[in-house]
DNA sequence: CGTTTAATACCCCAGTTGGGGTATTGTGTA
DNA sequence: TACACAATACCCCAACTGGGGTATTAAACG
């Protein structure tokens, strides 16, 4: 029987993982937690073959989790649950050290090999992920950049974009100059090939840079 | 025993939902179709007490599959599942005839509770969504004009916007003046107060006006 | 120890945006 | 019928945006 963590903040969908599993499946969820802060100490408490880690999540999101849950010594495998079918999210994950991404719109059967292939320290894709992966290192053969890898300071403007601000604005915040906030702003766009500004911030939702309300 | 119909495009969320219920909760959920247009056969062949209609769904989302099947004579209890606190829509699912509105984020018995008020025909909201529905009445006693409800046209506009397009654009894609999209735009900007496109397309997909990718 | 990259800053400039007006038409409703 | 409102269109204009450059500095990386 493998012995799974469930770290996930929607409490609904949690109740149904926790109870969607069969004796049959060979799976059960033996712990639960809303709270990335509380995986530590109920990895200690249990023994736990796999985690499945929502990466949409308020305050300490899934990727930052694995991180830190990484950096405490803890080895287990793990399994991304998510939503989100961008490859930011994919690479950041695999860049911490999980061992598959699954979409939330998976079926049961392809959750329960999920879980099989990572808990035997398999790395698991989910098909529709996996066609993401593919582009991914296509395009990076070709450009070398790697899609568009945006810097903290960039992530910074995009939200102040999102916020109303105008170069003004955001140079006032930032204490930068307005000269440096409209190359900052050039610089995303050419990135993350937009045109405007406010089809910027919907690509930033869409791909998560943003989090939503 | 509650006989429910699940409307759910996310197949793991509808998986746990499925075997989420004991028997002492006295709800079953004899059927789940993740596409809207398979609601009203679905209503046919089943005996359903209560529909739990997911609003966040590709093709054809929860409010619109609600007022399709009120529209063909059925007039089940119905129960809104959503994660958006957005009072635009619980307004949407209560005009178009829904009892009841819930967050996937409340817990079981929450659910339960929801699910029992529902079917006896009873209103049901969830305390989150009640603050919302608070504040929209206090609101709209103030400003009679009711928050911010933007015309179809307007909604066309902001996913033009959203969509990198510049006024020339959005004036030639629907066959208007470049000054009539300006003055929607104006429009669009006072009722939601932001001040520029950016933020409101930020706003109108907190507010799931715009659906994510 | 060079090379790359992020962050910073500046130049130029056409074109767009955002804010202030006003006005006509059709539709729907009180 | 009369009033309200959505959709349309136009005026003016200061300010900002987006696209084209170039360049310095410091940190990161092989």
């Amino acid at each position: 029987m493998i012995q799974a963590l469930l770290v996930e903040d929607h409490d609904l969908f949690a109740e149904g993982m926790k109870s969607m599993f069969q004796p049959e499946d060979g799976i059960t969820i033996v712990a639960h937690t809303k709270n990335g802060h509380e995986t530590p100490s109920l990895l200690e408490e249990h023994q736990i073959d796999v985690i499945l880690m929502d990466i949409d999540m308020p305050i300490l999101d899934g990727v930052t989790t694995l991180k830190m849950i990484k950096k405490r010594g803890f080895d287990h495998p793990t399994l991304m649950l998510t939503m989100h079918q961008s490859m930011r999210f994919v690479k950041e994950a695999l860049e911490k050290g999980a061992q598959g991404y699954i979409l939330k719109d998976a079926s049961k059967p392809e959750l329960i090999e999920a879980i099989r292939t990572v808990s035997a320290r398999k790395n698991y894709f989910h098909p529709k992920v996996n066609e993401q992966v593919f582009d991914y290192f296509r395009n990076r053969g070709k450009s070398q950049s790697g899609l568009n890898e945006l810097s903290e300071r960039e992530k910074e403007i995009i939200k102040c974009l999102a916020e109303g601000m105008n170069s003004k604005a955001i140079a006032n915040a930032l204490c930068i100059s307005e000269h440096t906030v409209k190359t900052h702003r050039r610089n995303i766009m050419h990135k993350m090939h937009v045109n405007t500004s406010a089809e910027l911030v919907r690509q930033a939702m869409e791909q998560g840079i943003i989090e939503m309300g």
